[in-house]
DNA sequence: TGATTTGCGTCGGTGGCCAG
DNA sequence: CTGGCCACCGACGCAAATCA
């Protein structure tokens, strides 16, 4: 087994439209990422978010996606990004034309083995800035399609090394996924807009992976600020629109993140853990760990240990 | 006894409001 | 749309209590 589920139901606000019922998936990851080919004909699960990087690789016939509070009409060949943190769903567009696609889940932690890993998340924590969809039309979906068809026949064939060269599928994944981001940046000079009508600020992604490369570290908001060439109320405003979060709020969300993977695949003190995560504070860690996952890290570590 | 959790006080991050 | 002001509440750290 490589995956378990639990859903944890929770009320959250969508849109300023009032609030709906969806379901936090606990995705517990044993390994760093995990391909999965699926088939469905009734694919209607619950709206639902994870604090877990999905890809989700449409293969055969076409789909509704549903990410956040934006609709998006799904082809074959299509990529879909579903972010941590960000509401998701998906239905088939035809109960008669059953959808076939490529699942990739991965926890952020991978690219602590790659230099300047960080950098290739960016796509997926500037959610409102960076489309989720990567269209079939272009080269980088044409490209990540043949990575992850490889990846899955190299699951099948277990030749010797599998596993490293699905590594390096994965990193290539990553890679084609920021390319594709920054092409479309480059051509913009400060706030333009994207073909769906998203705005993006170049100078905010800056900061957010800043943060991405950083947030182990002491953060000071001045040089985000500086970095960003904003006052701290129009930064603060831009930050949220982009990130749906705080500056703070994304910088813990990242450190718990990293807690868990590490009390999850270490035996580290729990201070330790605490310190490596950019925590000065092991009670304030505590504290927040408490809130983000309901548990102390001790009775975290305890529930997940593995056999 | 060291590791972890809880309680509480202080200070700065955050966001609302308004003017330019 | 951006920047300044300001009030409030959450972030943070210290001390004491509890747990393994």
């Amino acid at each position: 087994m490589q995956f378990c589920t639990m859903l944890i139901p929770c009320i959250i606000e969508l849109n300023n439209e009032g609030a709906g019922m969806m379901f936090f998936a606990d995705f517990k990851i044993e390994r760093d990422f995990v391909f999965k080919e699926k088939y469905g004909d009734s694919e209607s699960h619950e709206l639902h978010f994870h604090d877990v990087l999905e890809y989700h690789i449409l293969v055969e016939n076409e789909a509704n996606f549903q990410l956040a509070h934006k609709k998006y009409d799904g082809t074959p060949g299509d990529v879909f990004l579903f972010r941590p943190f960000e509401p998701h769903w998906n239905l088939v567009k035809n109960a008669k034309m059953p959808i076939r696609w490529i699942s990739l889940l991965l926890s952020p932690s991978i690219v602590r083995l790659i230099p300047n890993g960080y950098k290739l998340l960016a796509p997926f924590y500037a959610v409102e800035a960076i489309s989720p969809l990567i269209p079939a039309s272009s080269s980088s979906a044409i490209a990540i399609h043949q990575l992850a068809k490889m990846a899955i026949e190299e699951e099948k064939t277990k030749a010797i090394g599998w596993e490293a060269k699905q590594f390096l599928l994965v990193i290539d994944i990553l890679v084609h996924t920021l390319r594709h981001a920054s092409k479309r940046d480059e051509s913009i000079s400060s706030a333009e807009r994207f073909d769906d009508g998203m705005e993006v600020y170049p100078s905010i992604i800056q900061a957010i992976e800043y943060i991405l490369e950083h947030f182990t570290e002491e953060i000071d908001v001045n040089h985000l600020l500086k970095m960003a060439g904003k006052r701290h109320t129009a930064f603060y405003r831009t930050f949220r629109s982009v990130t749906g979060m705080t500056p703070n709020m994304f910088i813990h969300r990242l450190r718990m993140q990293a807690a868990i993977y590490m009390l999850v695949n270490s035996d580290k003190r729990i201070t330790d853990i605490a310190h490596e995560c950019g925590y000065s504070s092991i009670h304030y860690f505590n504290k927040h760990f408490k809130d983000y996952r309901g548990v102390s890290p001790r009775e975290y570590r305890k529930s997940n240990e593995k056999n």
